[in-house]
DNA sequence: TTGTATGCGTTATCAT
DNA sequence: ATGATAACGCATACAA
């Protein structure tokens, strides 16, 4: 009856091809067995359409191959990056990978965690905003663009190189007053990094900056306000913003065009992230790169490595300038 | 030892509270106990921390709570909504979700879908390009944009009458010879029937159309040609371009600049998917736009439904215009 | 080299 | 109402 609706069991494959379960066992994980009672098994296996069943794997071995990925979601171009190469990265070392969507929301980042936990999942990588997530000693954890302790490492693009970056490239095009332009999570994380950068490449440089900083829940129409502030007499008093991220570029660079300021001739942008049309083709702006895939790969390698005395409690990789049509070169 | 390495059980948490197994069993499900009882085996789950295993759960029942989602990747903005909102339906209901990213690679789909058998998934989501996909019976299983047979429910958009009514559009704003472009698989899948949606709008509309569809290995470059070809006197005979995805249409307009046509003015061009600007700005071209948190809760509510004697076979779900600055309105 | 038996953490059935 | 016990499917230590 049970054989109807259930799956076969390596019980079932055992009797089918006359020999003991242990066998059958040894032939699905490649252990060495006589080789006629291999065929029969393998037949078995095939006529009953066998396949093990990972839960029971999982319970008896303490380890699941899975991982969980917590991330806010995959409309985002760059969450959406981010969370294909990650599980690219699962894929090729054969770990499951269960995505949760977090939609920025505290309470669920800590649910996801829990029910994480509970799948008895290998570790989870985490790009969170919970300051107080709390994480099992014993589930490992690699966090995304923020420090969450010193035992749980933080990958992350080199935010503040890239912001110094962002201040050279500007110069090196021209601008001589520049300015900063960010919105976004005030928590303390690694992209905040950028501002840093960034005013350390305008001092180096010489050229003049100014920044405008929105916390969390300010509107957009700040800037707005900020940039109209700034004009006189038709004209921007800045040549050159770099925005915080390539989506902030996009809503700047609209903003610009209706108040009659052209880009890049009269003020050039430069954003952050890397951002492509569709995701593959031009990118959309002029932007400083993060290195999506190394970032992958670092999380998961770094997730992965049971016997790693101690974690990099920091790990930055290198950024890159992309042209995207919104500066002169 | 062991207690130092692995999380507590049941058993640890029935020891502490100095009661059976069972009655933490039952505590931990919810089913009636002794208010004393419950009490302390409540308060031994917080002291030692105790979370129940999932696995052990599922070998138990002989469910997991979990979905598989085979997609191509998570980049192309479609795929990454879709990904998104079918997260979001299955956390709804409680289901955790395996993310397969494919590759559009036919083998890999395949391996996948093993994987997740093996996982004894309660059910798998595909939007998958194997003709010859091989899923086990009793693993129920959700196909978008493709039927792959009567037993598996297929949710697509109504890619017919979205073709119509991007024919219609194009017509009420005043084109009088259009054309449908296409590339991308050449498998008989949904997204199919854009052409002859556009192709019944456009007759009964009586305007002139004419068709270019690209098999899989064409480069785009004959798109190109195509359009150079109708090009007499600088002037494209074409009013209006119905394209068949918003990727597409975006491509188009840039070849569209190059040969110095104007978009909206010279010709109209309309996309297909509804994609915005960083997942949820504006909309990068006018198009028809996909219902795809509709098409979501499809498919997680088809997949789900266990009792449900026939399912339908097919599932088409109501598309709509929306401008997007590259026709007239 | 092959077979047997135990336990992984739960749930559920049974006595008590 | 509570406690003991078997079973889920598999891996493995051990016995044959």
């Amino acid at each position: 009856m049970r054989r109807e609706t259930s799956a076969p069991t390596m019980k079932d494959v055992a009797r089918e091809a006359g020999v003991a379960l242990g066998t059958v066992s040894k032939v699905v994980n490649g252990l060495p067995v006589g080789e006629s009672y291999r065929i029969r098994v393998e037949d078995a296996i095939h006529k009953l359409n066998y396949q093990v069943n990972s839960y029971a794997q999982g319970l008896k071995a303490n380890k699941t191959y899975t991982a969980a990925l917590l991330i806010p979601n995959t409309i985002n171009p760059f969450f959406a990056s981010l969370a294909y190469y990650i599980n690219i990265a699962l894929m090729k070392r054969h770990y499951r990978m269960i995505l949760c969507s977090t939609d920025f929301d505290p309470l669920l980042e800590q649910e996801y965690v829990t029910m994480a936990q509970q799948n008895k999942v290998d570790g989870i990588i985490g790009l969170t905003y919970n300051p107080t997530l709390i994480v099992e000693e014993n589930t490992p954890f690699v966090s995304i663009d923020r420090s969450m302790g010193p035992h749980i490492p933080c990958v992350a693009c080199d935010n503040f190189a890239g912001g110094q970056l962002a201040a050279e490239k500007l110069a090196d095009l021209g601008c001589r007053n520049v300015a900063f332009l960010r919105n976004g999570s005030s928590l303390d994380n690694e992209p905040n990094k950028r501002k840093a950068g960034f005013e350390n490449g305008c001092l180096s440089r010489g050229i003049s900056y100014e920044m405008k900083i929105l916390d969390d829940s300010a509107p957009y129409e700040e800037f707005e306000q900020f940039l109209s502030e700034h004009i006189h007499n038709g004209k921007l008093s800045f040549d050159g913003l770099f925005c915080v991220t390539d989506r902030l570029t996009y809503l700047i660079s609209e903003t610009l065009r209706r108040l009659n300021q052209r880009v890049p001739e009269d003020v050039q942008l430069i954003g952050f992230d890397g951002i492509r049309s569709f995701g593959d083709i031009d990118y959309r702006c002029s932007t400083i790169v993060q290195p999506v895939p190394e970032i992958a790969e670092m999380c998961v390698e770094l997730l992965l490595q049971e016997n790693m005395r101690t974690k990099p409690p920091l790990v930055c990789l290198p950024v890159s300038y992309a042209y995207g049509g919104t500066t002169l070169g």
